[in-house]
DNA sequence: ATATATACATAATTTTGTTATGTATATATT
DNA sequence: AATATATACATAACAAAATTATGTATATAT
């Protein structure tokens, strides 16, 4: 994982799906790239924390058959930041392209 | 900054141009990025040492204009390690641009 | 004389990962 | 029945890789 891009993609994948729990984002992570980027719950834990710390994120814990299940999902306050956070990833993503495709640019 | 990528970066650019040094690094990154990427020299100049230490660029120290300059270039191990580090980081960008924009998928 | 640009370097700190470990339940396999 | 795997959360020790601050030094522009 490239260090700083993990709670974009969270907040990313709270905007497409708005109510998620932890292992249900490795999955959909996994699924998407195909099994290329497996998230550590050592980060992904963590960094739900410091969403909720930041107020970006809510939860609720459910029973789901049998366990526990922490569902997050965006406040009004994270919406806003994911939006500037996606498209601040988004123009460091294509500068980066930039460097790496200089014939495209 | 996307920490990671900087190394990746450094060996792109001495692809493209196979001695530079530190301060043009920076230069060149600014101006192909519009000035949104701007490397620190507390980054650069670990990373270079850094890479120079793992045998991937060798150096050589120049005045010019009555200046220090420390060019790079890739030694031959490091051109072999560019092309798949270009390649990993390419594959990266590749997933997390699918996560963003999954209606492209 | 002073500020800015060029050019390198390092130390202290912070951020953000990985790896290892722990707890607990459900389901499939031997 | 016992064991392995999948599901589900969490935290601690450690490492990597940035940021911020500081330092040295020369050339050029104001």
């Amino acid at each position: 994982m490239l260090k700083g891009s993990l709670s974009v993609i969270i907040l990313k994948l709270l905007q497409d799906k708005p109510r998620m729990y932890g292992y249900e984002i490795t999955q959909k992570v996994k699924e998407i790239t195909a099994g290329d980027i497996a998230i550590t719950e050592g980060a992904l834990y963590p960094t739900l924390h410091k969403l909720e710390a930041d107020e970006f994120l809510e939860s609720t814990t459910e029973i789901v058959e049998g366990r526990a299940r922490k569902y997050y999902f965006l406040t009004q306050k994270g919406n806003e930041h994911s939006a500037s956070a996606i498209t601040e990833l988004q123009t460091f993503l294509n500068n980066i392209q930039l460097i790496l495709n200089p014939k495209l640019a």
